[in-house]
This record gives C-alpha cells, structure tokens and sequence, in this order.
DNA sequence: ATTATCTATAGATCTATAGATAATGC
DNA sequence: ATTATCTATAGATCTATAGATAATGC
C-alpha cells in the first residue's frame, strides 16, 4: 500500500497538474488548503472550488474531509517512515546510513508534488489519525537508532544528536516550501547535518570561537 | 507595547499559573488549544471550558478569538523580530552578534510560558495579522543581514546559509516543545547551528567524508 | 458602582447525505 | 448501464452580542 502510494506519485510528478484526474486535483488543492488554513481553517467548500466542481462532488472520492488529510500522510508519514527503517536495518557505518536517507528524504520533499506544511504530530494525534501517528513514531526510532549507533562508534556528537531529527524534519520542510530548491539544495543540506552532527567538525568549530 | 508585553511575561513566568488573572490564563488555554488542534480546530468554547468559565465570558477579556492570536504572535514574532534588529546593528563580528542572538532566542522560547507551536507564518497571513507578518519579514531581514556580513567576512558557509533561518525558527521550536529542555540544551543549540554555518567547521566536515 | 460572570440566542458557517440530472462507455 | 456531477438540505457546529445576575471595591 506504501509502495503503491509511492509509484502514484513519482508518476503524478511527470505530468502536468492540470491533466491529473479528479481525485489527485482534490488532493492537491486539499493540501495547499491545508498549508495555508489549516486542516480546520480549510473548508470542504473552498477546496472544490478551486477544483472547479460543487462541494458535494467531493464525496464521490473521498468518504469524508478526514480521509484526505490520511492519504496525505502516507506521503508525510508512512513513506518516509518505510525509508527510515530500512536505512537502520542497512549495513554501513550510521553516518554514510544516515547521509542515505537525508539524500532521499530532501530529494523526497523536494519533488512532492503536494503541499505538506499543514501537516504534523499535532494535527493527526488531533484528528484520531492513529496509523499515521505510530509511523512517525517508527521514523523517530530508526533515526533515533542510527544516530544511537553513530554515537557509539564515536561519529556523532551526543550534544548534536538530540537537535538532529528536528533538524530533518524542517530541513525537509524546507524543501517543501521553497521553490526554487534545486538539486544542489538538497547536497547542500545533506551537508549541513552532516557537519552539525559530526564530531570531527564540532571539534574544530568549537576550538574556532 | 513590545517591551510592556516582554516584562509581562517575565513576570508570568515567576508565578504558577493556577495563580494567574483569568486574562493569561485564556491565553495559556488558547495557545495550547491553537498548537494541538490549530487556530480554526480549537473552539471558543474548549478555550473557556478549560478555564473554568462559560464561553461567552471569554469576550470580555478578548474582543475576538483572532485578538488572541494577535497577542500571541507579539511574543512569538514582534518580540523576536526587535531583537533580532537589535543583533543586526550591533557592533563587532557577525559569528559574535548571530551567537549572541541565538542565545537570546533559545532561552527566550526555552522559558516562554504559552505554548507558541501552532503560530506560523501561513496562519498570521490566512488570519490577516499584517503586523505579524511583517514582524516576521523583518526578522528575516535582520538575520539575513547578520548572515550575509558573515560571508562576505568569509566566516560563514555560502552553502549553509540558506538553511540557517529554518533551522534557527525550528530549534526555537524544540525549546517549546520539549519538556526537558535545560539551559544546557540551549547552549549546545546555539553550539548546532554555528557548526553547521561556520566555515571552518565546514571544510573539516566536508574532507572527513 | 463597577466589574465579572451568567443564560439565551442570532446568524453564519460547515460536513455530509439524499435524490435528480447529465455525461460517458459498452 | 455506469459513472460523475448537480441541487437542496439536514443537523451540528461555531463566534459573538444582548441583557440579566452575582461578586467585588469604595
């Protein structure tokens, strides 16, 4: 289902907006909605109207408001989670593991085709989005799991590490919200956690002050 | 306004909130309200059931619900904002001036009574706060300034810089959020974040992979 | 007297359903 | 035939006002 979610996506990223079908034009205008508003502060009403169809057609594609703020979550949640995961189980040293998985989460984010700002903790615990809640949850332990490791084998700088994930997450924000990120964006900030976290240049950086 | 609105809540964060006027402790209800279910999601009606009033009462303290939202963004981007200003026309090196604005900030967030973490920029734009918003470019433009005499010093990373004012508004937001934030925590934030900008740092980290 | 609260409610939403009509595919 | 849309609307909110009552300070 993940993976599903997955290979909607990277297909809805070759193809104009404008000649998506019905379902993924809600989605995105929800999103944007949702950014600017707020999940509650977006009305059913204002996303079918930019969609250019009457409020209750909305229906016929989703059971309801909340099942759109699900879905998205898929691609803010569950699919990074997934990731996370498998870069913990990964052999490799933590900070090469770790520099994997930062590539793909900003490349992730970077090409999102919809927009997730609105969405975070706060908003699925709110809305009773369990599933979507346990994922982040899962993200949080495989970082927390390769920076542990990478603590350990003496790479991160333990009074780095606990800045690290919220780092990651408005890094990959970031790239959700400004558009002129290019891909060399997304190597500049691979780097620049990378620098932040490490010890070698924490050494250095501390020594300069 | 601003400097009454600082001391105001110097002084609130001495005293137990179970002992605060009835006027602070809407607004410590309403900003946690607004940061678990947002601005929209949160009802007048929760805000006054917590409080222990009756919803309508609400109103004789606060003309409108977007009013308390306009107080809150004083603390969590006009105050700021003046600081970051003051930083930005300050004398001496830009590492020195950004270092001393980030301790600043971070203790600020660190030991803010309200719950600041459903304030954005988005919200204050959908909710027509226009002076917020402009608080909030002028933050911008200060840290901006600082960041740029920086490079052209040659003290900061090019590459890094355009990172910085994410990662300095989301380690804010770490130090609201995190019960456990110690005074330690927000020296090795500042610590963070100046690893991350600063040349020197840079170069080690860059060759080390 | 003044301030803070209360009850009652107006008027404007907002989500979602029911059932009718138009458009599309066999 | 089936799918997608439409109009109309039920029922549940939500913010804010009006006016009455209780509590406080002189």
């Amino acid at each position: 289902m993940v993976e599903e979610a997955e290979r909607h996506v990277l297909a809805l990223r070759s193809t104009p907006s404008s000649a998506w079908a019905t379902r993924d034009r809600i989605l995105l205008e929800a999103s944007r909605l949702f950014a600017t508003h707020g999940f509650r502060g977006a009305s059913t009403r204002q996303i079918a109207d930019r969609v250019g169809i009457r409020q209750p057609s909305l229906f016929k594609h989703f059971p309801s408001k909340q099942s759109m703020l699900a879905e998205l979550a898929v691609y803010d949640m569950h699919v990074p989670a997934r990731h996370a995961e498998v870069a913990a189980r990964a052999r490799g040293s933590a900070v090469d593991r770790l520099a994997g998985y930062l590539a793909w989460d900003f490349e992730w984010y970077r090409t999102m085709p919809f927009d997730l700002r609105g969405m975070n903790e706060d908003l699925v615990q709110s809305e009773g989005l369990g599933e979507a809640h346990a994922a982040l949850d899962r993200w949080h332990d495989a970082i927390g799991g390769i920076l542990g490791q990478g603590v350990r084998a003496g790479q991160f700088a333990p009074s780095a590490v606990p800045f690290v994930p919220t780092m990651l997450e408005n890094l990959s924000w970031y790239m959700v919200h400004t558009p002129g990120a290019t891909e060399a964006a997304v190597d500049d900030a691979v780097e620049v956690v990378l620098v932040a976290a490490l010890t070698s240049s924490r050494q250095r950086g501390s020594a300069d002050r």
